[in-house]
Order: C-alpha cells, then structure tokens, then sequence
DNA sequence: GTTGAAAGGATGGACCT
DNA sequence: AGGTCCATCCTTTCAAC
C-alpha cells in the first residue's frame, strides 16, 4: 500500500465497472489502509496478484484518490468547529471566482459546498476557539461581499466517517 | 507507514506538546500517508530514527487516529450528498440515545454534529440520488420522532480537505 | 541522532489453470 | 480472466553505537 498517483487529473470519467471484489477491496480500504496486501488478499478471498491488480487500477482510474493520515482535531487544539450558512446577492462569475479562491486558500475551511435552494454555500470550518472563528468571519467577509451569513457551532461530534457507502449490488 | 493502532478508547488526555518537527510529519501524513519514512525524515530535515519514533508517539497518544484511502464518491455512484438541519422537539436521554444508534448505524450518514442554537443536529448524508435519499429520511423518521428537517442539496463540491489546519506556533 | 542489519512487504515477471 | 512461484527492491523496525 505504497506510492502515490501524482495529481490524477481525472481525465477518465470512463465509468469504471466495480466488481463485488472491487467494493469489498475498497470497503476494507476506507477503512484501513494499512492493512497489507497478504491480508486484504485474505479478506477478500483471492491471492496478491489479482487484488495487487485491481487497486492499481483502482488508483489509475481514481475511484481511490488518495491516502490519509486521519488525525484528532482536539489533540491539535482545534476545539471548534463551526457549519457557515452562506447567502450571496452576487451570482457572476467573476465573484464566484474570488470567493472560491478566498475559500481554497484559507486552510480552516476544511469544506465547502455550493448549494441548490436559497442558502448558496455551506463550509466546513476547523478552529482553535470562537475568537479565531471571528478573525476567521472578519477576514472573509472583508474579502468578498456577502450578503447572509450564519454559523452553527458544534457542541458534539457524533458520527465522522471517512468512509463512504459501498452498495452491494451493482448499478 | 503500516500497523494501526488497535482500538485506543482515548484513555489519555495527557496533553500531547507537539513541536514543529511533530507539526511537520503531522501536516505531510494527513496530505499524503504513502510517503515514506525515508521520504518524511527528508522534509523534516531529520533522520528515520527520531522520526519513526514520533510517529510511533503521534499514533499511540491518538494524534495520529488511523490511516484510510480516500474514495472518490461519484466513481461509487454517489452523486447525492445532502446537508441535512434538524430540529427536535424532544430531549430526553432516552430519546437521544435513540437517535444517535439510528444514525450510527446508516451508513449513508458520513457525519452527524450534536449543535448549540436552535438546530440542533446537523448531518452529512452521501446517497446515490434523491430517491435514496428520501428512503433514508422515511426511515429516519420512522424511527425516531423529529419536528422539524431541513435537506440542503449539494450542487458542487468546492473543497473537500481531510487535512485539518496546523498551527505554526505552539500554545 | 546516526548507522546499519534483519525481517517483512511491495512490485512485477514468468508461467500455469 | 485468476493462481502460484519467484526475484528484486524498498520499507519498516529495532538493536547498538
């Protein structure tokens, strides 16, 4: 479970066709990708070469983007974590453009959607405390116009998953 | 890079001091946990030994909680996520014990935040299409009691960052 | 912190079924 | 297609300095 694809640029959006195999590989993946190739091999029922196989090319086709360190926000003093409800008046693409920029280059936001229905875009922000949301919030809203804007604090995380649902049957 | 941690139910809150050659391997694991050891000693500016002693460290005091390939939800057929604000009436243990096995036990749920404010849960909820996604909310409701629900539609995932935003300075 | 050595895993080739 | 065997290289792991 080595090496990298360097910067997939999703070129393929040949639908790939993913197996039972394929899905209990990526299944057992998400959720742990140090496990080796003898045991998701064992796991899976088959031997290393085919499944050594079929991650590569789950790799080359980017059903597997990438591999992560997962680590605990609160060990790094990040006790805050805010949900941003964003309406905008603007809608042209030139600030849309520098809102997203605004949005990439600022580490704390850890997610970003653009939205169907009348909030536009819902982030994800990261924080030390509710002060460096503040400096946060000031700072962005003195970078783009923002019409609306309003922060949910998490009191509780319940459920973070990074692993997503794998149907069982095909499509 | 191998071997996880076994199952660690936090039992130490002895705060972790981490400095900047902690900070350093920290913020190349959580971008990219295939490097090698050799390849991390090298950016740090350290040698294998210290830095694999870190690590070792960083991963037993839990900063380090696991290590996961990360899928691309559209390559799955997961073309759906939704942002989903709810607001109860109830606040019972009882009833909340409830609520939170249902969303433990959905997978379609990948995050799931008890807020401050009056909503009151915020879920991220990945699905194949809006169909799946109404099974999910009749089942939901079904089953637990909720008083009010509101679904924000994903149109575009801006940013989608694992990584969480490390501190230059320490505390 | 550094060196280096031993064990184990990844990668890929050759050749089967 | 998948399976087995094998060879080589690369890492991880840890002992000794």
């Amino acid at each position: 479970m080595t090496e990298q694809i360097p910067d997939k640029p999703d070129g393929d959006k040949t639908f790939v066709r993913l197996d039972d195999v394929d899905r209990k590989i990526l299944s057992l993946l998400q959720q742990d990708a140090s496990l080796s190739l003898d045991q998701i091999a064992d796991r899976v029922g088959a031997s290393k070469t085919p499944v050594w196989n079929r991650i590569r090319k789950l790799r080359e086709a980017g059903v597997i983007r990438r591999q992560v360190a997962i680590l605990d926000p609160e060990a790094l003093g990040l006790e805050a974590c805010f949900f941003v409800l964003i309406r905008t008046s603007e809608h042209d693409k030139e600030w849309a453009a520098r809102f997203l920029r605004a949005l990439r280059e600022r580490p704390e936001v850890v997610e970003a959607h653009r939205l169907a229905g009348d909030i536009d875009y819902i982030l994800k922000v990261q924080v030390r405390n509710a002060r460096a949301y503040d400096r946060f919030y000031q700072s962005l809203i003195g970078e783009v116009k923002i019409h609306n804007v309003t922060a949910l604090l998490s009191m509780e995380e319940i459920k973070a998953s990074s692993a997503l649902p794998i149907a069982e049957a095909s499509g």
